[in-house]
DNA sequence: GCTCTCATGTAAACCTTTTCCTGAAAGCGT
DNA sequence: ACGCTTTCAGGAAAAGGTTTACATGAGAGC
């Protein structure tokens, strides 16, 4: 190998800054500087040379240095509890489309507990100069964060919950949930567990009580009453609510149908009814909320929302909010989604 | 509301720089510097009083400028074909979880085409000075990429496939595959399908030809023959493979057994033959690869990977890169797991 | 000939980190 | 005790690479 190097380094390549460029095309710096990002005032035969020069020398602006000159990031901080979770996985993916259509970076933070959420609220603060705006999906902020939050004029879009100073993308949680309910009343049956997402105080989580309140409404609305003892609640895995759901209904006064808050949670109680040696409509139905990827295999009736799409509104929210549009609260609409995992109630 | 502020812009309060701290603390910005970040030569005395006014102050160092000033980012980027996607999903939280332990910020570019990935090669390059490194999830390089990619001293780690200029963390997909092929001739079946993943060029995706090699491998052993007939490619997801599918199982000399890909693709497979009426596994053995989340409800025999896993060893390899460790390869092991999509052929 | 517009240049600003550099205190041999 | 060398806390200022406010000068339009 020969050594007509000295320097030890793998040889990288001296990097061309916007003085090489302004030098090679005859030109200074700050006419440079507009070439390259199409702002006016360039003569376009001055535009062409910069610009021909720029490519021939590789030349790409420290996103550093730009940042601090210009002041904003083109970069948008997501926030998710876990980023391994089928939801979240989809959300991202919608968000990830539209960002990158726009020229705009993507950070992703996991935020599995309150430490991380307050974290994540400073470092992404506007005074911190990392984004310029965020997007936090189903985590919820207590109030004294969300009051500060506006007050240091965050630009944040809310998904899963709603806050009054952010735009938000939400579905109707009730709504959705008591669909779920009255498929199963209208089957005929009267005993519906509810599968429930722990409400975990630390992330105030707002989503499950409306689902729940969904639940009970269904039931008001037709004169039925609940029975607390078939009300559980589980982490919104597979596992956890296979779990929980094996004590649900390993009882002989079981429910003849659970509601389950999400899809993965009622393909938990799916597992926890095979586990029983139960079978799926004929002993038990079950509905979940998603319509995950997997929910049409396995058969699962289900309330539809479209959970890419969720994603995909709130980048639209949060470009606008960058340009200085207003706030804007978007419900995605739900669908209820019949497969086989429901039937009428034996009698 | 009073107007005591003159200012039209929502009132953001005044950011604290560096300089405030240093005059607040009665010292010189430098050490200031050094007290936050915890470098040596600042006595204790003097550390505790710049971190107390430093939290009364909220300060926190502006990224970007630290970044000029200091030449590294502390962030990683991260490019998937298609975030939403499980695998990839699954692969992104184990980075992130290693990722957010170590300090580092996650970008996160999905990469759909060969366009997208040389643009992610070009804006990633240490030149680019976006991050300190990157990771490449199943986007394989061209070898003008790679080479490049090397003399340019890109920081890279790849999951997936193998290049010898970086480290790499992959599974042995030829015995995975031929594993499970091995499985189904054990069980009888001496007609396999294969239900491939669509190999593009544009991505020159390596892992679909290994997984092949491994089918032909498993019946070589047998001393069986394939059925070019057999053989089908499709997308790597569930709807596409479904499509495809059902071409190949209605046929009178239809397989009796199927190795897919992926666990999704498996899926698929299953769709077409609940389509056709056919049952799993009475008429047909079905097998994939992965271990998806659903793959024990939908009772799928799989070749199990440990896909989070995959993703927080390349971030490890990658941290270790960055303090300039050396290069490896990481080989993850790989088990078959039985469940109830695959039995003994019918006579 | 005067004003206006538009292409372009100059230099300040952005906010840290880091490289010397300076003293003071501490250790040490005699 | 004394002078020497080290060690260490801390400061001043340069460096890092852009963007942008302001200034300038040349043509164009009237």
């Amino acid at each position: 190998m020969p050594v007509d190097e000295s320097r030890s380094e793998p040889a990288v390549r001296a990097r061309a800054g916007i003085e090489d460029v302004a030098l090679a095309a005859g030109v200074s710096v700050a006419t440079v500087s507009r070439a390259i990002r199409g702002l006016p005032n360039v003569a376009v035969a001055t535009r062409e040379r910069v610009l021909a020069v720029a490519a021939e020398l590789r030349y790409q602006a420290d996103p550093a240095a730009a940042r601090l000159a210009a002041g904003s990031t083109r970069t948008v901080a997501v926030g998710v509890p876990d980023p391994a979770t089928w939801f979240f996985a989809k959300v991202v993916g919608g968000i990830e489309r539209k960002l990158l259509a726009a020229g705009y970076d993507l950070l992703l933070s996991g935020i599995p507990d309150a430490a991380h959420r307050s974290r994540f609220l400073y470092m992404n603060a506007p005074g911190g100069r990392r984004c310029d705006a965020s997007i936090l999906v189903n985590v919820a902020l207590v109030p004294e964060e969300a009051g500060e939050a506006v007050a240091d004029g965050h630009r944040l879009v809310t998904v899963g919950f709603r806050y009054e100073g952010f735009s938000s993308v939400t579905i109707d949680n009730v709504t959705a949930a008591s669909r779920a309910v009255e498929h199963l009343i209208s089957l005929g049956h009267r005993r519906i567990g509810l599968m429930g997402m722990v409400m975990d105080n630390a992330m105030n989580f707002v989503v499950p009580p409306m689902r729940r309140q969904g639940y009970l409404r269904a039931h008001e609305a037709a004169g039925l009453q609940v029975d607390p003892g078939i009300e559980s609640v589980a982490n919104s895995t597979s596992d956890a609510s296979r779990v929980i759901g094996r004590t649900m209904l390993d009882s002989p006064d079981r429910p003849s149908a659970v509601f389950a808050m999400s899809d993965e949670q009622a393909f938990g109680v799916m597992l926890a009814a095979q586990d029983l040696g139960l079978n799926v409509p004929e002993d038990l139905s079950v509905v979940g909320v998603d319509d995950h990827d997997q929910s049409e295999l396995i058969g699962l009736t289900t309330v539809r929302q479209g959970v890419d799409e969720l994603g995909a509104m709130a980048a639209e929210l949060l470009l606008e909010a960058i340009e200085g549009g207003t706030v804007r609260h978007v419900e995605v609409p739900t669908e209820l989604i019949l497969r086989s995992s429901t039937a009428p109630r034996r009698s």
